[in-house]
RNA sequence: CGGUGAUUAGCGCAGUCAGGCAGCGCAUCUGGUUUGGGACCAGAGGGUCGCAGGUUCGAACCCUGCAUCACCGACCA
């Protein structure tokens, strides 16, 4: 490709409104553009890497003998209603309808219409397991689409999804798949960590997730020091060894004026917030009345309520729902702000850390009040005791070994087991050797291409530019010609090496723009090119031709007939 | 969904407080000088000042409503 006749779209200035280096990057090096909220034109730069993932992904996938497919956007509401996902999704699925009213959704993910291929075309037990993937447009109508491609509403996203027979053969393509991601996700050049995770929206009951390490990342992963647990803060569970002190004096009343949150309330008692309790308030199931049951969770006042943990616990709203402040005081009498477990109507779950406080501070149902010197069993008589809050720097590891660490991750692929969750509903059935209709087994595995893109910039970058790892590179060379137009003999070997480099397949930007060198350097790096080879009077003088590695910075001079074979050993390894 | 802020040339912004000819830098185009790390000089083109309404002799600026975008928060007890 010539410079001339392509178009580059690189940016001198940081765009306004990028926050993270990976957006930033990627208006700058003239990869995307903002058309709308969290959706995105990829110019033709950023085409080249979406199309270089792609590539492994296929590679990956179809190597584990996984078929391709392409399911549509576009996706009728009563497929939606079969699986009852119509009215569970929420605001996130994008609703619309079309000239003759029909209703329709734009696809935030395809197991309803996978189920309904496989319920269709998949007739016999022989031809399970069959695991079928596409790569293809999603829309999630995001509350908060951020940091570019990172969170948006449209993106790329490869899903697969595998049907068996049995749970053993779910087990085997679930593996098989978690070994691809990880081929993947090697060859992109990333470093990842496989995580426990939480199954969320898409249902099931055994999932992991691929998160990239990066501040930048929404995520928080724990993993031990001493084992190789590791998981997505959601799903870690925590330790306690921490014993509870006997009780003390008498529990007594105090005034805190004014107080409404934890820290607040400690410092008017005086108290480290690791000595007072925090009890928050969420909704559990509805009653006939259409009211919610109040349940209290408490928790050590420095420590977090942990949602998806809680969501699960039984009797819980989930995803779990917090009270209105309405709520809460038509049931207390108090306001949020100065609530506790003593005297408190309803079902009390204490997380497992508040478990062991002794001699606390609470809410004391009253505005203004809290009470101190407050004991489980003697001045709380009921209440449960499970697994509330988020693990924190240092916890114990669940499997007993070692000590967490936290660490930001993006989470760029994740994989599930689904059971029987879509097959049931939606009759995707086939006949077992005795005649039978059985339901199917079904996995599903996703990566976020666009994701992917944005997370290696984020662990790929310098103050220069984007330095992309070798299979995601959008060229592979970049080749500068210093001032062809006043030195005919450098433009001639730029010409001839750029034919050469081509007709051998190399993916080449021949920036033959006659531009000052700095613009042209400027360029080739922002854009992150692995390999640059510039062409000038000087070193031609000694029939030598500069080259330099982007990564590493390294400078070489190479003969001029031998560049090519110089440069195609470098894309070999 | 809540909070904060923004919206003026392709991009980045000033001008709004205190109403009175629409500005600056970059980019683009023309000419010239330069030429190994985002050059310099001279000139030119480019604007429904987000939209709608109001106040005023006069509105980018004041008022009202709306839209879009961004950032922060959604752990609140």
């Amino acid at each position: 490709m010539r410079t001339s006749k392509y178009l580059l779209s690189t940016l001198k200035e940081n765009p306004a409104e990028a926050a993270v280096v990976s957006h930033r990057l990627m208006l700058r090096a003239g990869l995307i553009r903002q058309i709308a909220s969290g959706i995105y034109t990829w110019l033709p730069t950023g085409l080249r890497v979406l199309h270089k993932v792609e590539a492994v992904i296929r590679e990956e996938m179809n190597k584990t003998g996984a078929i391709e497919l392409s399911m549509p956007v576009v996706q009728p509401a009563d497929l939606w209603r079969e699986s009852g996902r119509y009215e569970k999704y929420g605001p996130e699925l994008c609703r619309l309808k079309d000239r003759k009213h029909n209703e329709f959704v734009l696809g935030p993910t395809h197991e309803e219409v996978i189920t309904a291929i496989a319920r269709r075309e998949i007739k016999s037990a022989r031809q399970l397991p069959m695991n079928l993937y596409q790569i293809q447009t999603k829309f999630r109508d995001e509350i908060r689409p951020r940091f570019g491609v990172m969170r948006g509403r449209e993106f790329l996203m490869k899903d697969a999804y595998s049907f068996h027979l049995d749970h053993a053969s779910l087990e085997e393509t679930y593996q098989d798949m978690y070994d691809a991601y990880s081929a993947i996700f090697t060859r992109l050049g990333l470093d990842f960590r496989p995580v426990e995770a939480d199954t969320g929206a898409i249902g099931g009951n055994h999932s992991h997730e691929f998160q990239v390490l990066a501040d930048a990342g929404e995520d928080t992963i724990v993993f031990s020091d001493a084992s190789d647990y590791a998981a997505n803060i959601e799903m870690a569970e925590t330790i306690e060894t921490a014993e509870r002190p006997a009780p003390g004096a008498a529990c007594s009343r105090a005034a805190t004026p004014g107080c409404h949150s934890v820290d607040e309330a400690a410092k008017a008692l005086g108290l480290p917030s690791d000595q007072v309790l925090k009890s928050l308030i969420v909704r559990g199931e509805r009653n006939e009345e259409g009211r919610y049951e109040l349940i209290m969770c408490c928790l050590k006042g420095n420590q977090e309520l942990n949602e998806i943990k809680a969501g699960k616990v039984p009797g819980l709203s989930n995803p779990l729902e917090f009270a209105t402040d309405e709520e809460i005081t038509d049931f207390t009498g108090a306001a949020p702000g100065s609530l506790g477990p003593v005297g408190f109507k309803g079902r009390i779950l204490v997380d497992r850390a508040a478990d062991r406080m002794g001699n606390f501070a609470c809410g004391a149902n009253e505005n203004g009040f809290h009470l101190i010197n407050v004991n489980w069993d003697r001045d709380v008589p009921k209440y449960e005791v499970c697994d509330l809050r988020n693990v924190e720097e240092g916890d114990l590891s669940p499997d007993g070994k070692g000590r967490l660490h936290l660490r930001k991750g993006i989470e760029v692929g994740q994989v599930f087991m689904l059971g029987k969750k879509y097959s049931e509903a939606m009759g995707a059935v086939v006949m077992d050797e005795n005649g039978a209709s059985i339901p199917m087994e079904m996995g599903c595995y996703g990566i976020g291409v666009t994701r992917v893109i944005a997370a290696a910039i984020e662990q790929h970058h310098d103050d220069r530019g984007i330095i992309w790892p070798d299979a995601m590179a959008p060229f592979d060379v970049s080749i500068i010609a210093i001032k062809p137009g006043r030195c005919p003999q450098v433009h001639e070997t730029a010409e001839k090496l750029y034919a050469q480099l081509e007709a051998a397949g190399v993916e080449v930007l021949y920036d033959d723009r006659d531009e000052r060198p700095g613009v042209m350097f400027a360029d080739a790096e922002l854009i992150g090119i692995p390999h640059i080879i510039t062409i000038g009077e000087k070193s031609l003088a000694a029939g030598e031709i500069e080259y330099k590695d982007r990564r590493t910075g390294a400078k070489e001079n190479v003969k001029v007939e031998d560049m090519a074979a110089f440069i195609q050993g470098k894309l070999k390894r």
